[in-house]
DNA sequence: TGTTTACAGTTTACGGCGTTAACAAACAAA
DNA sequence: TTTGTTTGTTAACGCCGTAAACTGTAAACA
């Protein structure tokens, strides 16, 4: 029941398992995450690893779950911090979700590219996650839609339908047409970032940070936030 | 000098190797990808295939190159075809580039997705190859340009210097604005497609076909396209 | 036509991988 | 102290990419 002397350790090891992994990811790509590389470095036989996780699927799932919560700590934590009007709160965000991006490539692309072979994670798992991010972005549109710094937008209507369920039955959070604007926002950001990433939009538009300040700004004025008072 | 005999069946392996391969992919996913299981189904032994490709990334960088120009060329079929005003035949464009995404979804992420490893295709390869597609939609920008179709953008003058270059001092093709569009307009496209062929879309929006039409149709007349007539 | 040469394929081998089975030591609970 | 569970080991299986050495066979040339 209580946290025994054992199960503290075990979970430290879990813990271990999946740093050494990331730190090896990071230096090797995704696809090369090798189980036995991973007990090395740690002092153990690969076999050992297999009273941690069942298999190696597992231990990405661990690491894909752990990628999402923190890059939407990472959002919150500059939602949190971030100060002035409605544009320079809006954008500082933005910045954050690049930022993250830029910072921690392999968790990025563990989350949003092909996570190795034709494997898929637990819907059960990713999506509630997933939605955090999305639902950050939403909260601050709302601010903006109540402040009158968003023009309010015309959703259609079978997309209503869905977005209310997908705002859950839950706490009474942002108002469709936030939620509406957060995810086609959500597009141009998501498409920048994973071109940037893999390295095809350097070669195309020279210098990425200027071109993604300038386009997010120019996509997000058309449509229809006032990100400038 | 002409193609003797022997080229012509050393050829004509190469490409049996490449539609091996991609079928593989296919079926099992583009990190799979295994020299022996190709050879096996070919009734040969894995060395064999050392004849042909000096490794297993040059084979996949021969799909990568494949994959581009396949793509590029399935655009201007789209292209070329395309009949009525200028808002009907660049959203034809638009949608043979989502069809042909996810009707060869292995290829696309070949291209887009992280190919495998910390592997990285040779630019000079590929980049030409990328451009075409760019260009294509350039083209058909500058039609709508000509026409009072689309509206003149403010192209930041950064950005003006680098695109110049990117036009290559070949060919007089779109003018710069076309071409700024045309990357901007990149943006949401390529993100649209990332998050549905990894199935991060249909959970938020429910009926990825209606949201790619509405969200695309939405976001480029707010980029100054008309559409509608 | 007969000889040489280049090529396409083989077998064998090395080291790495994920994973399973069988077993030993350390530890918690009785 | 004994018993049972947990954590680790070693050995083994069948994959993988790749290199080396070797063998026929088809083309090129005398």
């Amino acid at each position: 029941m209580t946290a025994t002397r054992r199960d503290q350790v075990r979970a430290a090891t879990l813990e271990e398992i999946k740093a050494v992994a990331r730190q090896q990811m990071a230096a090797s790509g995704t696809a090369d995450l090798s189980l036995r590389a991973v007990a090395r470095s740690m002092g153990l036989t690969a076999p050992a690893l297999y009273r941690y996780y069942p298999n190696r699927d597992a231990l990405v799932t661990a690491l894909i779950v752990d990628a999402f919560n923190a890059l939407a700590d990472h959002l919150e934590a500059a939602q949190a911090v971030a100060t002035g009007n409605f544009g320079e709160r809006f954008m500082a965000v933005i910045a954050a979700y690049r930022g993250w991006a830029l910072a921690h490539p392999v968790d990025f692309q563990l989350i949003y590219g092909n996570p190795i072979i034709g494997y898929e994670a637990p819907r059960e798992e990713t999506v509630p996650a997933a939605s955090r991010n999305l639902a950050i972005l939403a909260e601050l549109l709302a601010e903006g839609l109540a402040e009158g710094k968003v023009e309010q937008p015309r959703v259609p209507a079978w997309f209503v339908q869905h977005l209310e369920t997908l705002r859950g039955p839950g706490r009474q959070s942002a108002p469709i047409e936030a939620l509406y604007l957060s995810v086609v926002g959500w597009m141009p950001l998501h498409g920048i970032l994973m071109l940037e990433l893999f390295n095809h939009l350097q070669p195309v538009v020279g210098q990425t940070d200027a071109f993604f300040a300038h386009t997010m700004c120019h996509l997000y004025t058309q449509m229809g936030l006032n990100l400038s008072e």
